[in-house]
RNA sequence: UUAACAGACUGGUGACCGCCGGUAGGGGUAACCCUACGGGAGGAAAGUCCGGGCUCCAUAGAACAUGAUGCCGGAUAAUACCCGGGGGCUUACAGCCACAGAAAGUGCCACAGAAAAUAUACCGCCUGAGAAGGUAAGGGUGAAAAGGUGAGGUAAGAGCUCACCGCCUGUGUGGUAACAGAUAGGGCAUGGCAAACCUCAUCAGGAGCAAAAUCAAGCAGCAGAAGGGUUGUUCGCCCAUUAUCUGCGGGUAGAUUGCUGGAAUAUAUUGGUAACAAUAUAUCUAGAUAGAUGGUCACUAAAACAGAACCCGGCUUAUAUGUCUGUUAUUUUU
RNA sequence: UGGCCGAUAGUGUAAUUGGUAGCACCGCAGAUUCUGGUUCUGUAGGUGAGGGUUCAAGUCCUUCUCGGCCAG
């Protein structure tokens, strides 16, 4: 199966976002938080969201990007069907690798692995 | 030689995996999918401090208000930016300057001081018996005190007179002009503040791409105004009386155009001190819509400030590494 | 995206047309009291940052920083 991450494998609408927020289920570890809800399709759609005062615009979008790439890279390991919402809080600096360990770590505690 | 500071320029490359458009081909009823090729953030994209283009608003016109600018000339689509020149200030090579008018008017100048602007002069000086008068040299206050210095003169003094310097007015010379220097007068009560009101000159109609136009979907009206037409007022112009406007409430927030070929970029030549302009040739160089540039590896290390959202020209602010220039300090040699 | 405000002591809030930055609470010290509180007296702490105009700037002009509001 190719890696890739396409626009329809995206939550896109404002509705949609705050229909996930205000009914899903969250769970949370420090400088993020997940919400999650089920879709009732074949596929998982996602959104990655800074908090609002997320540093200056460069840093927001390095946020977004980082976990866009993660999200490509282990997205085989999710479990199907589910419509997410990620939020990220500042606070201490993350690379791209401990930024990879927040988030396996967070999913991980949702429990959205594949056994 | 090294370091610090200031200014100018510069602002990674390649491979693989992904993301967003484009072109060509193929598959599919369609949504869409696959393959190939080629493209994909900045010098400040930022702040939004100015100026334009573009769109809409009577046909965008006039006057006042309001705001901005303010030495002269040039350049430009336009500007408060830029170029050249003049003047002033300073730490004087060099840098900086919102740099018109205070002799049209109004206002302000705390405290101190006699007095802060029409000199009714406090201590003084002189004349005089006194009353009174003539003075502004000296004193002290203040940020600022009534042209300055010297000489003559006088009762004491004073541009009262003279020399030099400054200021003002007239004349003519050089310069497109700002202005410069020359000359003849005036004796100077013409203090400062216009980044206080203001006067003069010039400029500005308003709102902004979430502008504006089209298609699709969807809903529920009610109350009020007589006028309304996106700027403060007036005039003019346009629309209209079943329309229109205002308020509350209800519905939808999907798609397309605008959306990137442009005061464009690069090179060369010509004109100009320069900013810049003209001509020729070549090129097409982001277009997203919760918003595309990320990850890994290599190149000794890849790092700073920082992310387009209609588009341009400036200004301001932030900037690692490298290069250049200047200043200061330091080391060595002669 | 466009437009509009504001920043004064630890906190809240004044300062007329530029002219000695006040007031209250809090803090500290002293007095009163057997001790604490109350009360009284005294005291410390300052204009968001840089530059300009002016004799003089919280105030006027300008460039940044931070915070807030409005329209769609």
């Amino acid at each position: 199966m190719r890696k890739n991450h396409t626009k329809k494998e995206r939550l896109r609408k404002k509705s949609e976002i705050s229909c996930v927020f205000n009914e899903g289920r969250s769970v949370s570890c420090s400088g993020a938080r997940v919400y999650i809800m089920s879709n009732g399709k074949e596929f998982n759609r996602v959104v990655f969201i800074p908090a609002k005062k997320f540093g200056n615009a460069v840093e927001r979008n390095f946020v977004k990007r980082h976990a866009k790439e993660i999200y490509r890279q282990e997205k085989e390991r999710f479990k199907r069907g589910y419509d997410i919402a990620v939020v990220f809080y500042p606070g201490t600096k993350y690379d791209f690798w401990k930024r990879k360990e927040q988030f396996m770590f967070l999913f991980k505690k949702a429990g959205m692995f594949n056994k």
